[in-house]
DNA sequence: GTTGCTACTAAACGAGCGATCAATTACTCT
DNA sequence: AGAGTAATTGATCGCTCGTTTAGTAGCAAC
């Protein structure tokens, strides 16, 4: 109760840290508070609390509570992809089994979190009306979606595949992707992760067949192809 | 300025309704709130300007704001599920033509509205939160599937296509169609709505060329044939 | 015309929100 | 050891939220 007055330094009340290091991690307490509590109960309090931090400590690095949420969602944006990317660029493995193996990455257990699901929704609801989100939105799926059209083309030269429009087939495969992410993530009991996975792998043995006529590219191109690029937005 | 106290009769300051026409003009302005200024826009206030009524009016219809939300949420789900089950239902069509009308509703503009998305994202999040939601979902949902399994069965049966798996043909279907649905509605510039139709064209050609095996049945069964049902999860 | 029912209004309440700012304190540089 | 710097604190501001409540008024029955 009395301590004293000379010999022990009292505790220090609170840590310094560079700017760079609180604000990595009040974006790691902002995607806990988001999955536990949800986008309607994380509160400014509520991130300072999970972050053990006080109120104000906030507003002095991220100017408003939006921007730093922005910031949360372009770290959980990359954080997937990059467990992704892992399987989906190890060149050493042959075009069908890159894609086999990302298959396999994107139905993970860590990538199916009911929560990480949740915080996804929040932000795709956020790229509509916010042109800030629509920006950090259009930089991630575009990464996504190039990674899905190099594993793609390579499979055509590798002779696995007839020629097809790289861009549609990657527009195709990561809708399905999406749409079987989307509806695991809704309701774990209607289908199951090697169900979907096999549903993928049905899409590509089609693609190889060369059952996908809108897809085909004719032998002997004619010379204006149309390969478009367009700004993304989908799944990161 | 000065009214004679005699002659005319003032105005009414207030309509009386039944409590469901009342109801049911709530949850419209509800929607069309949703729709406008987001779920974070949406208050009670909000509401009841939209609707033209006084603030108190909302809770002596609804015991709280939730439960006005989600009446919204299954009035919508109806809604949308109305517009596309019309075409799908057609039995004047042959199967593979229902299946293109489908399609074609299933993409159109009143569907890709980004307001009606951002509306179905809430929902969706709510759907993970809460067992009144996860309720109405699964109700709408199921419907939803047994309407695609139905009009896939007859592909089967018309000898449009060898046999297959229903239940996982309508499985990858439904997602192909809900991931095309969120990239279309997150960024019209990625791709078209004609396109996405094509790619679910292409989806059924190969299903009708017999190249999914995963989904193809041998023509001589063996007589455990696993085909289970589960509760649904997904867009209405 | 009067009465009774209840849909309806409007003011008020308490809680929680995001943001601000003067004061405090840990740490670095000399 | 002392001064300067900036990261950090926590009280506080003005605001909006969902809900409650007492009172008002439309309308049907008699």
């Amino acid at each position: 109760m009395n301590l004293a007055p000379t010999g022990k330094p009292r505790a220090p009340k609170f840590h310094r840290e560079t700017p760079a290091v609180r604000r990595e991690a009040l974006v790691e307490a902002t995607l806990r508070s988001l999955k536990e509590f949800g986008h309607e109960g994380t509160s400014i309090r509520r991130i300072a609390k999970a972050a053990d931090v006080s109120i104000g400590l906030i507003n002095h690095h991220f100017q408003s509570k939006s921007e730093l949420i922005a910031a949360a969602y372009e770290n959980l944006a990359e954080s997937l992809q990059q467990s992704m990317r892992k399987q989906a660029e190890d060149a050493a493995l042959p075009p069908r089994e890159r894609l086999s193996a990302f298959f396999r990455a994107s139905f993970a257990p860590e990538i199916l979190d009911p929560t990480v699901f949740s915080v996804w929704l929040v932000f795709w609801s956020m790229v509509i009306h916010s042109a800030e989100m629509q920006a950090v939105h259009d930089r991630t799926y575009r990464r996504y979606r190039a990674m899905l059209e190099s594993a793609l083309t390579a499979l055509a030269a590798g002779g696995f595949a007839p020629p097809f429009a790289p861009r549609r087939a990657a527009i195709a495969l990561s809708a399905l992707l999406d749409g079987l992410w989307v509806e695991l993530c809704l309701s774990a009991s209607t289908f199951t992760a090697p169900e979907a996975i096999a549903i993928c792998e049905d899409w590509v043995h089609a693609l190889c067949a060369g059952s996908m006529p809108a897809l085909l590219i004719a032998v002997q191109p004619s010379p204006a192809q149309r390969d478009g690029e367009g700004a993304g937005g989908g799944r990161g």
